[in-house]
DNA sequence: GATGAAAAGTAGTGACC
DNA sequence: GGTCACTACTTTTCATC
């Protein structure tokens, strides 16, 4: 499953603005419609493309906090890993979530409508996850940058 | 602005896949489909929606290491912060980046090739932005969650 | 095996109620 | 906010390289 440069060209300007028409985007990338559709509809196959989703502006909803969470587990609980995942999965104020070397094993983003939204957040997340040894907090005083776009070459 | 509980329902959907068709969405937030792009239109035009866009996955275009970079700035050259930001918003491996309280001043999630590649691009970072007092990185070992999703209530 | 042109089908838009 | 007519976009077909 090479990418030609066309595949490439498209990937780069899906990921700016998936609303462009098949017209603009063949136009861009050197191609007929037809053909720009095709290797569309084949990155969507091939799970290149995911998925097309809106960025919706968190002030504008009322979701205006960010903290980032380091979060450090008991090792030596394996059997409650699983609902730690459940849970990450299953909370909505989590939007990301990795598991990484160095100090703190897992590093979250967590976005609420405000400090005492996340104070409860945390509370539960502690009830919840009885294997959390500790976690330590960040508060995002401004968030500078925000995009999920990849580079392609 | 007030958001109604159709723009709620009709951000809900859009984060989860905005090549829904205004028939389908306006089947499930109650609305016609002429309505249903009304408000859709609205939430464009006050900026509640920023854009679409597609979500690729980067081990499909061959950019599979994740790191996240907490950066500590001398606070004493505030002339220095400009060209910092503008590094940050050129440089495409830069995914995110937030400025924190906390241990470090701000957070990057960086995207690379591979670590080599990080290598360089820290390299290039450090000699770029003389301001950068020192910073430490981590290894993302797994990303258990990736979503700009906001939620909406 | 993929492309482009053109036809057929579907979805988005705007005027009107 | 809903209905309808119009326009634009997407998808398929078909011939071609």
């Amino acid at each position: 499953m090479a990418l030609t440069k066309a595949d490439r060209e498209i990937l780069k300007l899906m990921q700016q603005d998936a609303t462009i028409t098949l017209n603009e985007l063949a136009e861009r990338v050197g191609l007929s419609p037809s053909s720009a559709q095709r290797r569309l509809q084949k990155l969507r196959e091939d799970r290149v493309i995911l998925r097309d989703v809106s960025i919706v502006d968190p002030k504008k909803v009322g979701t205006a906090v960010s903290m980032l969470v380091e979060v450090e587990l008991e090792r030596d609980r394996p059997e409650l890993m699983p609902p730690f995942l459940r849970w990450l999965a299953d909370t909505p104020e989590v939007q990301e979530a990795w598991g990484t070397s160095g100090r703190g094993d897992f590093t979250l983003v967590i976005l609420v409508q405000s400090v005492e939204h996340f104070d409860v957040l945390a509370d539960r997340m502690m009830e919840m996850n009885p294997n959390i040894r500790k976690f330590t907090t960040s508060v995002v005083l401004k968030t500078l940058k925000r995009t999920l776009a990849v580079h392609v070459e």
